[in-house]
RNA sequence: AGCGCCGGCUAUCCUAUCGCCCGCCGCCAAGCCGGUGGGAGGAAAGUCCGGGCAGCGCGAGCCACCAUGCUUCCUAACGGGAAGGCACCGGCGCGGCAACAAACCGGUGACAGCAAGCGCCACAGAGAACAUACCGCCUUCGGGCAAGGGUGAAAACGCGGGGUAAGAGCCCACGACGCGUCCUGGUGACAGGCGCGAUGGCAAGCCUCAUGGGCUGAAAGACCAUGUAUACCGGCAUUUAAGGACUGGCUCGUCCGUUGCCGGGGGGUAGGUUGAUAGAGGCCGUCGGCGACGGCGGCCCUAGAUUGAUGAUAGGACACGACAGAACCCGGCUUACAGGCUGGCGCUAUUU
RNA sequence: GGUCGUUUGGCCGAGGGGCUAGGCACAGGUCUGCAAAACCUGCUACUCCGGUUCAAAUCCGGAAGCGACCU
């Protein structure tokens, strides 16, 4: 099943910290994708930002994260049984930095892209 | 039916699949899980006001600072609301050639006080507030005057008469304006009258008067577990007077006091629980009130997250979907907004 | 979530009721064989909407933009 429970989400303040001090970051646009190594019960914990300097309206910013965990939640699998299969876990913070409001299917493109780019990363 | 003005209500819907948050039930308990129920707004927004709630040793007086500003009422309170007064604007309109009163209808108004004090009023102009004299008027040639011209946003209250050499509230009538232990009506603002009196404007200039205001703000605060100080409390020894605290300042009053040792005590940081969702609550009926609103009775429970929940896909309907997403709560104000429904008033045209 | 500040030509920046300084930049001219410098001239502004006032960049109310602080 393609659930997306609390567990799988990134919520530790620490890790969150962490993760913005001293991860690893490349630009798949529209994310700018931030992953470090941790230490938890599931393979991938993952965190979706909208910026507030480019979308003003609270509105806009939750559309562009639920678009994004929909996606992510509809493609995760690949990465999970690669992370699985060698005993890894990481944490992961999506940010959209694109300038526009997303369209879902072209948004789901993108997110192939984001899920390879982080298993040939951690392989 | 059309146009204009002023309000009130509403805010796409249905089906299937995959997901998210919370409550309850089941599985011995918990979690996964299964079942079941609930899940953003009229502005949730801006944070412009008011209050609840919470913390900060206490109190009194004066000053400073801030806010409000016609009256009465409503309210927990308000800078909000209701009704009324006054002013202005618009409409209508008897009559009238027309302009346009009164009354009526609607809208708008930071609407206390420049006859308490100070300050400011550019340019132009003689003069902008203890005034002044260019043209002008009068003259006994010393001077007197401010009606008329001209300047300006504004010119020493307006207009008519008396008066005078010419003039002037110098005097009088009418009118505008302010005041009164005054009279009448009204709870009152105010209106009408009587009497007295002054005369430019600006208080969203300083200010005066009246009323109100302690400060901070859920990232407030409380608790649990981990963990252990330099806070804090008590005792003993030492010091005796400077100083400090009381939430912007001063005064009064009250309180604390320097260092060392001993004992008690349990801070930061990270995590969790709570604060935190039933309330000045909503709906209906009835009674009181012009109304805002209040009393009584009945019914209802309606998000509660904590990196922060409502989305995606497919199909269908039509008016083709605006502004926009709760973060402690409530009452207002302001701002944004496609469409739909609806109430009142006015005018125009047609029909009956 | 809460608390504040700020907005004046292309850029920096003064002015706090009476025709909006100054500097840099830009354009034209003088000078020069050409340019630089210097000198002269010009151009482009008070974030927006209302209100108070005779008069508003300035005072008052509202809106918008930009920015800062508190964990």
């Amino acid at each position: 099943m393609n659930t997306f429970p609390k567990a799988e989400r990134l919520c530790s303040r620490r890790v969150i910290e962490k993760l913005y001090a001293e991860g690893h970051r490349c630009r798949v646009y529209p994310y700018s994708v931030q992953w470090i190594d941790a230490q938890s019960e599931v393979a991938c914990q993952v965190m979706t930002v909208a910026p507030k300097r480019r979308f003003r309206h609270a509105v806009d910013r939750n559309r562009i994260k639920r678009l994004t965990r929909e996606c992510y939640r509809t493609r995760k699998q690949p990465l999970i049984d690669a992370l699985g299969s060698q005993g890894r876990s990481i944490a992961v913070a999506l940010v959209y930095i694109g300038a526009e409001m997303p369209e879902y299917h072209k948004l789901g493109q993108r997110m192939d892209k984001v899920i390879a780019t982080l298993i040939e990363a951690n392989s």
